[in-house]
DNA sequence: CTGTTAGCGCGTTCAT
DNA sequence: ATGAACGCGCTAACAG
């Protein structure tokens, strides 16, 4: 019958503070370890804690002193292992420098946006890193307008606390195509798949433009984003056209081509050619390994928290907000 | 000089009722579609908020009512596709729900376990998601006394508001080594990754023990968890042996067996066999493709979560706090 | 239907 | 060195 306040019992500061038979300004300050305090009452505070397990809450130490030590962190929801390298990167260096990391997934569509940027606000992070393609630099805006200090990954941005991380993947890969490109070959397939954000989609338009501008013919091949999918589809398509060079936004994508080529008895790469965009591990454990673009992942992740932290601490004593890195081609066996 | 307080700018609840005309427990009760608010003030507080662009404290609400509406989610810090998909799945589940996940990364120490524990309480979530091989019981319980609901997926624990998720997995895997086994044969080695968790550890023993008690021979082979480093090393293995059946626990490792057995001149599967114990998308893609296990990760980790909000909310109408799910054999095509 | 008031758990002056 | 009192932003009785 009186279940309801049966979890009423979280251990607060009153507590310690008598048992150890001091006030609760003095346990605040052990907590805390400010100066002021006799070595001996420190002990006696420091034996209540213990004795009653005490943890100081988070909720209100933050709305103490209005810092939650809670950073928030966007990401599109996406099993790539390229954004939880990223990950795993972010919550490590935060882990390091005390915070806690709240996640929010972020869906491909507007109002989503709209409710994710509601829910980062109300959670009152500190900070946040916002890895997502489909957000527009306007939505970035209005984060700040609440002053959360925001790096940003991907968008070439910067302003008052907002630090960005800049990927340079197109030119590098644009290189390699174009370097194909340049003998006059009419046979270069781009695999367009549906919603692999606007990074991949940039590069399909920048060559095209360069297609068209030198008169090279480039073809689309729509697909959904499926290593099913797609194997399916080229080896329909290996039943009619027998070659190409392809260009793939991910490497497992890239191993559907190869699989689908090798089983319709062509051989890479001098039949046919594959150049995946994004490499991970696919690259070098498929047969014959893949010729890629890669990035440390896992490396801008934690750049891009360290960053933040910076921002929020030392705000002033910053050099740079923002960081450059570039896109490594790793030439493998899927292209000449 | 005054650059301390310049955040200080958090549109609060106050002012939202200044603006609005009305006390603050009238905001705070269209805030929270509380019925008694008449449609016109409704109308006028509603305005108020969305032109001062106001937003709840998440953490002020919390602290109010004794409810953070964030959960924990306790992972291994491991790049491995199974861990992201489980945590893209409790992360998918809890924003329905309406809760924030907030991360907490362990590695594979007690000291740090202890560490993020602490870390977990303080941070004051509603309720707790662990998955992680190396968490001994007691610290499971010692959570407990702080008395936050968990979901532990792969103990079998329960409690009072403890839930768990049960992962079938060391049976199935040795019912098909076992029939290998049965007929007299000595060259089954096992791949013994360091730092695979209490779950592959499990399996690798009772295989030692089954075989020992029925006069097989199985081999160890100690590796550090790395592509790179099994593919060589299984290269020089290959140099003296020239056959086996090898297990593996997950399956881009047996992607390293089989393709230094393939480029030693050996076929698979019919002078080297590989069984995977955990099976992920390299299982299909690689040529041969991998026997292998699976288990639908990001389904477990919905599940998790959607058991935990049921602990959370409605805790006496629980059927059931205990979900079992068991891999699945997908034979392929490097066993025979 | 709306306003007042008392906490939620903790940090922080300001006295002592 | 220590304590009293107020504030952080919001919710939940209790009045009116």
């Amino acid at each position: 019958m009186e279940n309801k306040k049966m979890f009423k019992d979280r251990v607060t500061i009153y507590e310690v503070a008598k048992v150890a038979g001091f006030s609760l300004a003095t346990v605040s300050r052990v907590i805390n370890n400010h100066p002021n305090v006799t070595e001996k009452t420190r002990q006696a505070v420091n034996d209540a804690i213990k004795r009653l397990g005490y943890k100081p809450s988070a909720l209100a130490q933050g709305l103490a002193n209005s810092r939650s030590t809670n950073i928030g962190i966007m990401i599109p929801s996406t099993g790539y292992s390229y954004v939880s390298n990223m990950l795993d990167g972010m919550i490590d260096i935060a882990k390091i420098y005390g915070y806690i990391t709240s996640i929010f997934i972020t869906k491909r569509t507007k109002e989503d946006a709209a409710q994710v940027i509601e829910s980062l606000i109300k959670s009152h992070v500190d900070g946040a890193v916002i890895y997502d393609d489909e957000l527009g630099t306007d939505e970035i805006r209005s984060i700040q307008n609440y002053h959360v200090p925001l790096i940003v990954i991907g968008h070439d941005m910067s302003g008052d606390s907002l630090g960005s991380i800049i990927i340079e993947y197109k030119d590098p890969v644009m290189d390699v195509v174009k370097e194909y490109l340049r003998h006059g070959k009419n046979d270069c397939y781009i695999l367009d798949i549906v919603n692999q954000g606007k990074m991949v989609e940039e590069i399909r338009d920048g060559l095209l433009d360069y297609a068209e501008a030198n008169n090279n013919k480039i073809t689309l091949l729509r697909y959904n984003d499926s290593y099913g999918i797609v194997y399916a589809g080229m080896k329909e398509f290996f039943k009619e056209h027998r070659g190409g060079y392809f260009v793939t936004p991910r490497d497992s994508l890239a191993a559907a081509v190869v699989n689908a080529a090798k089983e319709s008895g062509l051989r890479v790469p001098e039949d046919v050619q594959v150049l995946a965009e994004i490499g991970s591990k696919y690259s070098y454990i498929m047969r014959p390994q893949i010729s890629s673009f890669s990035i440390d992942m896992f490396k801008v992740g934690s750049i891009a928290v360290r960053i933040l932290t910076k921002l929020l601490n030392d705000s002033s004593s910053i050099k740079d907000k923002t960081f450059k890195i570039r896109a490594k081609y790793n030439k493998r066996e899927t292209t000449i």
